[in-house]
RNA sequence: GCCCGGGUGGCGGAAUUGGUAGACGCAGCAGACUCAAAAUCUGCCGUCCGCAAGGAUGUAUCGGUUCGAUUCCGAUCCCGGGCACCA
């Protein structure tokens, strides 16, 4: 009987299928264990074989669990609103629920073909109405609620409208600021779009203005991704900034205790410090200063206000009011001309070019302490959204100042004195401060409270903290997302009630934008008169929430029952990649936080473990193409293959890179020799032959070498092509690394793979590749082994022609040593995600079981419970031979024992001066004196000596000896 | 530009993070079995010198700490990811 993998992959997941094995239960007696993926976007590319690394990942670690004894809740759905579907339906008319049922289809049966533990009975869609009903239940939830500064948690808006009506909203200290603070007889005088506005600005969820790509040509809001140097992706055509009514989440209220929740979950460090950075905690102060002739103050934020004595210039970011209030009469022209560029580019290009742009405004701050001028500038690099949109610029100790004075030619001051060189701005916060007035003498830390102190007196000056974070925007201009349950009425938004959700996507003919930027939905005429809002929601709107919803996918009361999420609690493990590290999931932090304070939910952070898994990337190969055609510029010569196209002409690498122009004479007589191409042409140096790089699908190549029949094969144009190969007769392509993705030909489908080699083998491959957090790229080439391996495992229990091979023999004290290690360092490695390692130690235990000649059940029987989350289908196949009437499914996990693994001695490697020479085998419990007697008569440590006396003798018990000379 | 990862044989990676560098696998080479092929098995396999024993060298580059560094520190170079409307 020879291992069918086809068959028995077959066999057992109609079995599992039929036998619901992984149904789970919310009422189970044994603890619970939440296993989460990432669940994908359902492109209509497929799955290729980046995607499932993590889901094999979570579920043999799910696997594992439940042989553990735990109740392992594994589900799987999909996150199905978003672009690309929309972006599909308005280049072909398809309706995008339609293509999103059909990608969700393949999407399945690629992940089942897999073999995963889904219970697929718990599936959540984001665009299923049933699903989104309750994302637009919490949004509701996060538009009736504001963030209570004092108790630092979301209270129902309700409780702030009693307050109002009864308190106001006076200072705690100080005098009223007309238009912010009120008295309960003021709030009850206000009209109700008046309160509406007011409230607005509390709300969790709320509507504002904000700034968008729009695209005037294409008539759309465009992603920043879809806008390259400028003009948009698709067209070419310009991009500007185009204000626009947008909904916010008020993240910005939760950053604090996003921040302080790092602390309680295991996340990466390297994650962990990026929302920390996402989230951007600074403490400064804003200061005030006066602007020589003009009532207007400019109000900077700054880090360092240690710094004052230093500021050379100012810079405000171009879009602020002020810089038109102040430009004097002649730099007007040149702001304005400045602020158009501006205007045409996009925050990420302002951000990552080193180009340094800027211009004077004409006017002058005044420094509140010397009284010195401080010319004000504009510039790219100061962006509006962050701190007040205006910096005070010092030079000497900030490198992006420095470049920009010495740039405009602005003098330096420098305060730093030694610190300073003249060349580099120096940050350092240790310097004592020189030419800086009162605070001369001081070291800048210290100095920080002095100017603080003596801003606040002048009261020209506050302690600030700030966040880099800004409010989420959450809502988009598009048709494929989840409608906003919001009516206006006379520019108020008013909620549906809860009976009217789902407020249901309407059908539609035609996806084109609306009017003014306005989304798909404003040209349905039944949508608008019923005045309902034409945002969508982006694409992380359910994502923020979905794991809850498969605690509980079919409650059509709630969003999920409380008992059941008390239940179920946090994710115990999430696996996903770093590409979410600030959006998503800082979003789900954030919702799940809200609903913590509202006492949805009896906890606060969705996530116990994060698990990041690194992209697969894509290797793509080139072909280089000679140009033989149009451009070469002799197209009746050519002669044409079987389809009428001109043949065509590559050459392998080597003669690509050594260039073309070298060898071009040699290309031709080969050319030549294989067809008739260039007849009566005379072979000349200078022709200049283009050659273009095309890729080539990777599943055609063998490496680096071209299958050249299936490449003719591809392409109408490709038939009859002439390939000038290397000296061994290969077409050798290039290659390059680069993300996975159809339009370069890159992509491996596991479908593929698992087809050729079988489930378990493509799983085990997987895992085999390296770590799962690092990035690979994927390579197919080692997969042979991975398979070797599995044959090799089943003839431990099975020969092709005697059949079952186990027998009911006592173990040996050698066989049981490779059992407990393969225990020990298969738990191991699974608890710590190390796969790799784990799938090595199958080999490992497997080769030495082999070479044993160990065919024992007491020895198998462990082990193969062992495979069983790795291999599932094969470990269910034998584990039926050996005639188990019960799944291995549900066995429970072999215990490691010391006993047969314990060593009474050790080789010990001997170093002389740190570098090895010799090994000794000693016992363990031998003292560092026995270890010094025995080493220096050791005889090759003796011949190193050379007759010298060993200086010191380093014994680590259990590591090496080392001998110093 | 800013933030975060990562650089180890021909290749993927191991060394559970200061203690024998290269486990395991791929590819390659030599051999066994076979009429042959597939499958399977055995041996070799970083580089340099050497028939070998052995020696030198070696974890992106340069420098440092240490009895000992792939691991820690400083500088540099290269690659990948994120940067708020891609998901």
């Amino acid at each position: 009987m020879e291992y069918d993998f086809r068959r028995i992959e077959k066999a057992w997941q109609q079995k599992w299928k039929e036998s619901k094995i992984y149904q789970v239960s919310n009422d189970s007696v044994n603890p619970k264990f939440y296993v989460l993926d990432m669940f994908p976007y359902p492109s209509g590319a497929g799955l290729h074989v980046g995607h499932p690394l993590g889901y094999i990942a979570s579920d043999i670690y799910s696997r594992y669990k439940r042989l553990k004894g735990y109740n392992v809740l594994h589900p799987m759905g999909f996150d199905s609103f978003g672009l690309p579907a929309e972006q599909y339906a308005l280049d072909t008319g398809q309706h995008p629920a339609v293509t999103t049922k059909k990608n969700i289809a393949t999407f399945k049966a690629q992940l089942d073909n897999i073999g995963f533990c889904y219970d697929w009975s718990r599936e959540v869609q984001t665009s299923d109405p049933h699903f989104y009903k309750w994302t637009q239940w919490i949004f509701l939830q996060l538009f009736n609620s504001y963030f209570c500064h004092t108790e630092k948690k979301a209270l129902p808006i309700s409780l702030l409208i009693k307050k109002y009506e009864t308190k106001g909203s006076m200072p705690k200290t100080g005098e009223p600021v007309p238009g912010k603070h009120f008295t309960a007889e003021q709030w009850n005088a206000f009209s109700e779009k008046e309160k509406a506005e007011i409230l607005m600005r509390r709300r969790l969820a709320y509507c504002g203005y904000g700034e968008v790509n729009w695209c005037e040509a294409l008539g759309t809001v465009l992603a920043n991704d879809e806008v390259v140097n400028g003009v948009s992706e698709r067209g070419g055509h310009p991009v500007v900034k185009k204000t626009l009514r947008q909904w916010y989440l008020r993240i910005t209220a939760y950053a604090d205790r996003l921040l302080e929740g790092l602390d309680t979950i295991d996340f990466s460090d390297a994650m962990k410090e990026m929302q920390a950075n996402w989230i951007g905690k600074s403490s400064g102060a804003e200061i005030d200063f006066s602007i020589n002739g003009h009532e207007q103050k400019l109000r900077v934020y700054t880090t360092r206000p240690d710094t004052i004595f230093g500021v050379d210039f100012m810079v405000i970011a171009p879009e602020l009011e002020l810089v038109n209030e102040i430009k004097s009469v002649p730099q007007a022209a040149a702001v304005d001309e400045y602020l158009a560029y501006v205007k045409s580019r996009s925050e990420r290009e302002r951000m990552a070019e080193k180009k340094i742009t800027g211009v004077f405004t004409g006017a002058y701050a005044i420094n509140p302490f010397d009284d010195r001028e401080i010319p004000i500038w504009i510039s790219e690099y100061v962006l509006a959204g962050y701190g007040t949109g205006a910096i005070m610029a010092v030079p000497c100790g900030d490198d992006r100042d420095h470049r920009f004075a010495k740039h405009f030619a602005i003098p330096i001051t420098n305060i730093i004195g030694d610190h300073y060189d003249g060349e580099e701005a120096n940050p350092t916060k240790e310097a004592v401060l020189q030419n800086s007035g009162f605070l001369d003498g001081l070291v800048m830390k210290g100095a920080m409270d002095v100017v603080l102190e003596a801003l606040e007196t002048k009261g020209i000056g506050i302690r600030k903290v700030n966040y880099k974070m800004r409010d989420a925007a959450f809502s988009r201009q598009r048709y494929w997302g989840e409608p906003f349950p919001i009516v206006w009425k006379n520019g108020i938004a008013y909620p549906l009630n809860e009976s009217e959700l789902p407020l249901e996507l309407p059908h539609v003919d035609s996806y084109k934008p609306g009017p003014e930027g306005e989304g798909p939905l404003a040209n349905i005429d039944t949508w608008v008169q019923q005045d309902l809002e034409t945002n969508t929601m982006p694409g992380y709107a359910g994502s923020s929430w979905y794991f809850l919803r498969y605690m509980d996918p079919h409650n059509d009361k709630e969003f999920c029952n409380r008992e059941t999420s008390d239940y179920w609690n946090q994710v115990d493990l999430y696996i996903g990649g770093t590409e979410h590290a600030v959006g998503h999931l800082l979003y789900s932090r954030m919702w799940t936080k809200v609903l913590y304070d509202l006492d949805l939910i009896g906890h606060d952070e969705p996530y116990k473990k994060l698990v990041n898994q690194g992209m697969i990337q894509g290797s793509s190969r080139f072909v280089y193409r000679l140009q033989t055609g149009t451009a070469a510029g002799r197209d009746n010569q050519i002669p044409l293959n079987k389809n009428g196209l001109p043949i065509q002409v590559f050459i392998s690498k080597s003669y690509y890179d050594q260039g073309l122009k070298l060898n071009i004479e040699t290309i031709l007589k080969k050319v030549n020799a294989h067809i008739n191409i260039f007849n009566g042409v005379e072979l000349r140096n200078d022709y200049g032959f283009l050659v273009s790089q095309l890729h080539v699908d990777v599943n055609m190549v063998n490496g680096i070498e071209l299958d050249v029949e299936s490449f003719k094969k591809w392409k109408p144009d490709f038939e009859d092509a002439v390939f000038i190969t290397e000296e061994d007769g290969k077409y050798i392509c290039g290659t390059e690394v680069e993300k996975m993705s159809k339009s370069k030909f890159n992509t491996v489908n596991p479908d593929d793979l698992v087809a050729k080699y079988g489930a378990d083998t493509f799983r085990m491959y997987e895992m085999f590749l390296g770590p799962v957090e690092m990035s690979k790229p994927w390579d197919t080439k080692g997969i042979e082994g991975v398979h070797r391996f599995l044959k090799k495992f089943w003839r431990l229990f099975v020969d092709e022609a005697k059949g079952l091979l186990v027998t009911d023999g006592e173990p040996s004290m050698e066989e049981l040593k490779v059992l407990h290690n393969a225990i020990r360092k298969i738990e191991n490695d699974t608890e710590r995600f190390s796969f790799n390692t784990g799938v090595s130690s199958f080999m490992i235990a497997t080769n030495e079981l082999t070479d044993l000649k160990c065919h024992k059940r007491s020895v198998l029987e462990p082990l193969l419970i062992l495979l069983a989350p790795y291999a599932p289908h094969v470990a269910e196949e034998l584990w039926m031979l050996l005639g188990n009437k019960t799944s291995i499914l549900d066995v429970s996990y072999p215990l490691f024992e010391e006993k047969y693994v314990k060593e009474s001695t050790k080789a010990y490697p001997v170093a002389i001066n740190g570098k090895t020479r010799t090994e000794l085998t000693l016992p363990l419990d031998i003292t560092q004196k026995e270890v010094e007697e025995i080493a220096v008569k050791d005889e090759v440590v003796q011949k190193w000596l050379e007759g010298k006396t060993p200086k010191k003798i380093i014994y680590v018990k259990n590591k090496m000896i080392n001998i110093v000379v």
